[in-house]
RNA sequence: GGCCCGUUGGUCAAGUGGUUAAGACACCGCCCUUUCACGGCGGUAACACGCGUUCAAAUCGCGUACGGGUCACCA
């Protein structure tokens, strides 16, 4: 029997959630899922100085949002806790003090200014840490140690030959250990590094796929020289490819604050919808085997496959999240669409009843972010200053003298129609084209002039005429005449 | 700079030795139409370069170029 898959989500509370973080969190979710595995989150907070307030609450908010449920965590427990590495401390000490019993660590009682002055000097000793405290005599430890000098533990590497691991995306990647400088483990604070309480922790909540983004690749053969120290079985490694963000100057690079709202929050703000951010960071690096590419979370469990992800970085693309964004807006049925339009319409129109059904149905099939709402209907609240040029239209055949005429046999029809919903408004208008031997468009594009005082609108004439109401639509249509004949004058 | 990784249209990408090199976004055009959208139809546009292997290379190998990542008591 296959062992269970487990993959973690091990974000730092440093802030906001970033999407290049949630892309991660999405992947591990899915492998995990697409195996009927467990997903677990891990609070990596060993950083204590970038620890940031409220940070916690981002993660938890945001995973929920976009209905990522994990199946262990600080807040669900489990049975590998605690799930937040300040409080596994103790934990890492010991693991780190058994590599030091076992010759395989050692202490490093080195000034921060000495490694400084090391840095900078890395010209000549091919930079890194120069290995001094890794032969130090037992009686200077001793002495140092006796003495209250702070220390570090760091990780002896082997100085010659070579550690391959295999990556499921990139297949198998080698590094001269030579490379590979001898890594902190534990922090003089006694906090352990995040290299290596990650190693510990994956190990002992028994992680199967460690997932991560491709900026890992080249630090991978560390890990697995530590698992390697413990005696313990590496785990399966699947690198994603990176993000990039477009900068101003054309180049490309990891997407950041810098390349405009990168932030889950901040698109949502935004007006994008969660699953309209899921459903396009999912295929940034990722392809299903039939090319589709609306999927909710469930289908994209369905439908995942770790050989569909590429190792090429993926740029992030506005336009395409819009899309999916307006995809997935105009598949909603009409009453989650008005739900979640109503808190902009009410942006406009803070009170009283309207034909919200009208206006729904005219802006579902046209809305690509809910956001742009207000901007999109803001001639219904006040009628826009209009130049009377705009009655002028070629293709619907109006000039400035027969827009008079449409307009004044409208008002009068207008004027004793009882009933002011669409469809009396529809077969009232259609009928008078047609009484007038006119194309609708002759009539309808002087009246939606009038009604919405803008050449371009969302919905049309009957439309918008509807939703002014009898009163406040007659009075713009009179207003556009008043404006015609000052201008005949 | 060292090391690691990558390179198919502007962007996301399919492709796994023989294809007219898909599809989507964006863009352009036409149709629909009451403006704008939606929808429908169509179009522009790509295998970074060189050398090998092979009857045959976008697919395999090597090199070059370009791009990215990484080199912390950050994660």
């Amino acid at each position: 029997m296959r062992e269970k898959v487990r993959t973690r989500f091990a974000p730092s509370p440093t802030g906001m959630m970033h999407v290049g973080n949630l892309r991660t969190a999405l992947f591990e979710y899915l492998i995990a899922k697409s195996a009927g595995g467990d997903f677990i989150l891990r609070i990596e907070d060993t950083d204590r100085e970038r620890y940031v307030e409220g940070a916690l609450d981002i993660i938890y908010r945001t995973l929920d949002m976009v209905g990522l449920k994990h199946d262990e965590g600080p807040d669900l427990g489990g049975g590998y806790g605690p799930y937040v590495q300040s409080e596994r401390k103790d934990l890492y000490r010991k693991y780190a003090e058994q590599l030091v019993s076992e010759g395989k660590a050692y202490r490093c009682f080195c000034t921060k200014e000495r490694l400084e002055s090391l840095h900078e000097s890395k010209e000549e000793n091919g930079g890194g840490y120069d290995r001094h405290c890794r032969n130090l005599s037992a009686e200077e430890v001793g002495r140092l140690l006796a003495a209250g000098t702070p220390y570090v533990i760091r990780q002896k590497m082997p100085i010659e030959g070579s550690t391959t691991f295999d990556d499921v995306v990139y297949g198998p990647i080698t590094i001269e250990n030579r490379e590979l400088e001898d890594q902190i483990l534990l922090k003089s604070d006694g906090y352990p590094t995040y290299n290596f309480a990650n190693v510990i922790d994956d190990h002992l909540m028994k992680i199967t796929h460690v997932v991560r983004g491709s900026e890992y690749l080249s630090s991978t053969p560390k890990y697995n020289l530590l698992y390697e120290a413990f005696g313990w079985d590496v785990p399966t490694y699947v690198h994603l490819p990176l993000i990039m963000g477009k900068n101003a100057d054309g180049s490309v690079s990891k997407l950041s604050k810098r390349h405009g709202s990168t932030g889950f929050h901040d698109l949502i703000e935004e007006g994008y919808l969660s699953r309209a951010i899921v459903n396009y960071i999912a295929l940034l690096g990722w392809c299903p085997k039939d090319n589709r590419e609306l999927f909710t979370l469930e289908e994209l469990v369905e439908n995942f496959s770790i050989d569909g992800i590429s190792k090429s970085p993926a740029v992030f693309d506005y336009d395409k999240l819009l899309w999916f964004n307006g995809e997935i807006i105009r598949a909603m049925p009409r009453e989650e669409f008005l739900e979640n339009a109503m808190p902009y319409f009410r942006q406009l129109f803070p009170q009283g009843d309207y034909s919200w059904d009208v206006l729904a149905g005219v802006l579902q099939p046209r809305v690509t972010k809910f956001s742009d709402i207000p901007g999109m209907i803001g001639f219904l609240k006040e009628l826009p200053d209009y130049p009377v040029d705009d009655y002028i239209n070629k293709k619907s055949k109006t000039n400035l003298e027969n827009s008079v005429a449409m307009l004044k046999s409208a008002i009068a029809k207008l004027e004793e129609l009882g009933d002011w919903t669409m469809e009396p408004i529809h077969d009232t208008l259609m009928g008078l084209a047609q009484e007038l031997g006119v194309k609708n468009g002759t009539l309808l594009w002087p009246v939606r002039i009038a009604a919405a005082g803008t050449k371009v609108t969302p919905g049309g004439a009957i439309e918008i005429l509807c939703f002014l109401g009898k009163e406040e639509a007659l009075r713009r249509l009179n207003v556009g005449l008043e404006k015609l004949n000052k201008e005949s004058v």
